[in-house]
DNA sequence: GTTATTTATATCGTTCACGATGCAAATATA
DNA sequence: TATATTTGCATCGTGAACGATATAAATAAC
């Protein structure tokens, strides 16, 4: 067998099994507050930026609107977001934190240092971090 | 606002979004022989070894079964792989490659080089690679 | 040997991802 | 100012992921 095709030789597998695993690792965690991982994401981008339109939110995660849009939809509907339409340019839909959304920031302000926690390890330590974050970084720079 | 809600601080982000970029390489390279990223994995480990249980395959890629049960029906639909009672142990579904998996093999022998090359970049290259491998390997050892 | 438990797989429902396509508003062009 | 193109968002279909649950076969306990 030819050791390219091996499993413990590919880089993707390992970014693949690392992201499910580590989104699991914050599945209860959000899951108390009625939320999923990727709607962390967006409540991540809306706490930096409150009334963004859905452009700017997928762009910053980097997903398509067609992911984004049913996304926000159920966020709405739980009353975390609003969606109206923007004012100057109307095919915009500008996403606001309601208050919900603005509380749920306290309410989950343990889960960053939680998580971090669970996956400091051997090699992967506050000194690695660095290195890791800058490989990762590039690797989504070269294939953007 | 705080630091540790910022996105940029995120390891989770960076991992899902690598991971979902780098799927996104494979896609014109799979897509060329109705395969999809998940099926090229499960192809991966039945070229290593042939004829195994639907929970070997599972547990190789840190999948439940619920997961690899469908994914396993669509392939076995489109010819890649057959699937059979097992003979000692009737619960077993005995998964093997039909000749067109494993000629699958020959068809997909550039795509590992192409994906590699294709990650390339300053801070990721074969040299790095070993640190960035036993970071991840570290990461989902200690959250599996 | 009958009953209880565990194991292997499958089914179901919900939520992503994402390619393809549609539509209406804004902008560019003729 | 009509017409064409672009842009922003939404809809649709398919294939994962995964929690919860079901079912049948194997194994353990009684």
């Amino acid at each position: 067998m030819e050791e390219k095709f091996k499993l413990k030789n590919q880089l993707c597998f390992r970014l693949y099994t690392a992201s499910r695993l580590l989104t699991q690792a914050y599945h209860p965690l959000l899951g108390e507050h009625g939320l999923t991982y990727p709607q962390y994401l967006v409540l991540l981008v809306l706490w930096e930026k409150d009334a963004q339109p859905v452009n700017d939110i997928a762009k910053r995660l980097l997903l398509e609107t067609n992911t984004v849009t049913p996304l926000l939809k159920r966020m709405e509907a739980e009353g975390i977001v609003t969606r109206s339409k923007g004012k100057e340019d109307a095919r915009q839909m500008i996403v606001k934190l309601t208050k919900k959304g603005r509380d749920l920031q306290k309410k989950l302000t343990d889960v960053p240092e939680t998580v971090g926690n669970a996956v400091i390890c051997e090699s992967v330590t506050p000194e690695t971090f660095p290195s890791l974050f800058e490989m990762l970084d590039d690797i989504i720079k070269q294939l953007k």
